[in-house]
DNA sequence: ATATTACATGCGAATATTTCGCATGTAATA
DNA sequence: TATTACATGCGAAATATTCGCATGTAATAT
């Protein structure tokens, strides 16, 4: 990511740094205020604006991944970039990224039938963890 | 609908029942403020407070699919009110319902290698429709 | 090392979307 | 026709995100 910034001739400040770090070792897929939250412990005057500007700077490079959810409060990757499925934990809120080898590129078949032109595509489960399924 | 708002014991007001009606015969899936300005063409006192409300019991009853996006703004389904894929058009924000049938229970598979136990999916596919790729 | 400058930051205000509180209205039932 | 609990309309609150602008500072040139 850092090299990716640097190549595009933008800035390395702390806070950006900062942001691009959690962002990196996140798991779970953190809110933007759960990145707000740790850049925070480390430059207590960090605004949330500058994470949002951050982040919307990495996703138009393409180095984190932006997923929506009705429930408001969009949720970030910066591990995995590219489209991938993700399950759901209604109860904790987590977010995994399952191995789902029998989900090839339906997308050429979709092109076909439907005259679309596919750019990209979300695949989302959702349900409960092991963890919260034994927790009651 | 109307039956289950009945068996409900929920009233037929007639800013419902023009919601329901509304709802019921879209087409590309209308974001609530289309819902909205639907209504008011018969009753244009509705407050857009009803129109949010409404959506919220009829998605309780399950007769409504609520869709949320990264970009804000859900989207709803009144015809299809079950986990089913979309194809998004990214020019013209049309959503329409493909036909899928490669994509079979994969669940099954999921709850096996994750020990999840999943509730429900989403699967979406983002691209260009063949309208607005023939202009231009 | 220092100066320069364009990009970044912090702050609060603005937007956008959805929900809430409350007074009033009205569909369903008696 | 009267009753009552649910529904509506309105504006305000709650959330999530972006913007405007003054100030700060990383990168580059000197």
């Amino acid at each position: 990511m850092i090299q990716t910034l640097r190549r595009h001739h933008f800035r390395l400040t702390p806070q950006r740094l900062e942001i691009v770090k959690v962002l990196a070792v996140s798991e779970g897929h953190p809110t933007a205020e759960q990145v707000y939250d740790k850049v925070r412990k480390k430059f207590p005057t960090t605004s949330l604006a500058t994470v949002y500007r951050n982040i919307l700077k990495l996703k138009e490079l393409g180095e984190v991944l932006e997923l929506g959810f009705a429930e408001g409060g969009n949720r970030y990757d910066g591990n995995k970039p590219y489209d991938h499925p993700h399950i759901v934990c209604l109860k904790c809120k987590k977010i995994l990224d399952p191995e789902l080898p029998q989900f090839q590129d339906l997308t050429r078949e979709l092109e076909k039938s439907t005259g679309f032109q596919v750019i990209n595509h979300r695949l989302d489960f959702f349900g409960i963890c092991p963890k919260c399924r034994a927790k009651r």
